[in-house]
DNA sequence: ATCAAATTGGAGTATCAACTCCAAAATCCG
DNA sequence: CGGATTTTGGAGTTGATACTCCAATTTGAT
């Protein structure tokens, strides 16, 4: 499975990450099918004979693209949904996510998400691919709930799993609307929304 | 503006219409850059000579779809959240949406989530068209809330504006979620979840 | 240093997609 | 019915895009 990185030189390394950030980033910024194979070596300084050296075709490319993003999306959500104190520390998290969404203004909405959307009716390998992705994260989120559950900041009544659904749907929903509407705020309220939820379950008296 | 809509023949308003759907679906199923003007001529039945007299370009074709979709999404959930009688009433709502879903086999999503993720960051004439779409979806949502609030069926502490935005989100999310999980359960979880968080604000006493 | 393997440059090809053009047929209106 | 207008058929053009090929250069292990 290696066997063929393993005969990737330290140059040949960074011309081949360069090339998946570089179409990481346009299939992000404007879909892949808009993407051309010309606009990724523009963008990685790369030559036609260079690509289709580290890659036999697009699809190969949409396949390492979605694991980078996949890598660097569940990385971010990891750290942010470890060790959650209380349900108001998910806060953090929300302001991570609209820092990134603002970062970039608003445009390429959730790289999973995008990717999601674009493919998941055209390339069946790449549903499945991203399908294992959300599953991943939606987990992430699962967990990070069922731990504040047991340290007993959350409801027992509460259904850590179904909560993980809304809460990723929540997210998505929330970058989807905050992209078409160029503002950030439909998933920042979006969030906070499921947030009040959390504590609505658990602490039911409301003034 | 309506004046060379006057011109048109019973016939060629029949064709015009047939563009319309068969370019909805295809964009709908494969994404509007994989769809090519010749499988719209294809599944439309007409002549590319045709196409052309009816529309400038893909640009216009994108245009219409774009209104075609607005027009087919604001009518169903028009009918479905005015005279809500309770906030058990947005079951129905809810069916609604997973029946349509269930019917297209998860396939292609929402059909305005789609094109937004397809062109927010592509086409801005697109971009800006889609979100007047999400801000009048989102009002008729509003407006079914303030409507529960006022008959005394939603807490009056609640704000039906943000739990407008919050409830589209999770119906967009839940559509993509479900989308690329071939599985209607994250739609109907995520409303379900958003409902369940109305009678949350209204009774706040849980066993 | 040396040689095999990895990497790179750049011209070239085959295919496909958007769009054009013009003449023929159907339709509408009086 | 008759003439102006709308609608239709289908071949053709232009440009873009994915991908190929081979020779030249660089790299790394010995």
């Amino acid at each position: 499975m290696t066997e063929t990185a393993r005969r990737l030189t330290r140059k040949g390394q960074a011309t081949h990450d360069r090339i998946v950030a570089a179409a990481a980033r346009l299939m992000l910024e404007q879909g892949v099918a808009r993407t051309t194979i010309e606009d990724i070596q523009a963008a990685a300084g790369v030559s036609p004979s260079q690509l289709y050296h580290y890659f036999p075709g697009k699809d190969a490319l949409v396949t390492a693209v979605i694991e980078h993003q996949t890598t660097q999306v569940l990385d971010v959500h990891q750290d942010c949904l470890q060790r959650l104190d209380t349900i108001d520390s998910l806060g953090r998290w929300r302001d991570v996510m609209v820092s990134i969404l603002t970062e970039m203004q608003c445009v390429g909405g959730c790289p999973l998400g995008s990717l999601a959307s674009d493919l998941s009716d055209s390339d069946p390998v790449a549903r499945t691919q991203l399908a294992a992705a959300f599953a991943r994260w939606q987990e992430l989120i699962r967990e990070g709930l069922a731990d504040l559950q047991a340290r007993g900041e959350l409801a027992s009544q509460a259904d850590p799993a179904a909560l993980a659904v809304a809460m990723l749907a929540a997210v998505q929903g929330g970058l989807l609307l905050s992209q078409v509407s160029r503002d950030p705020a439909p998933l920042r309220i979006a969030v906070d929304t499921m947030v009040d939820h959390l504590h609505a379950l658990t602490r039911p008296a409301v003034p």
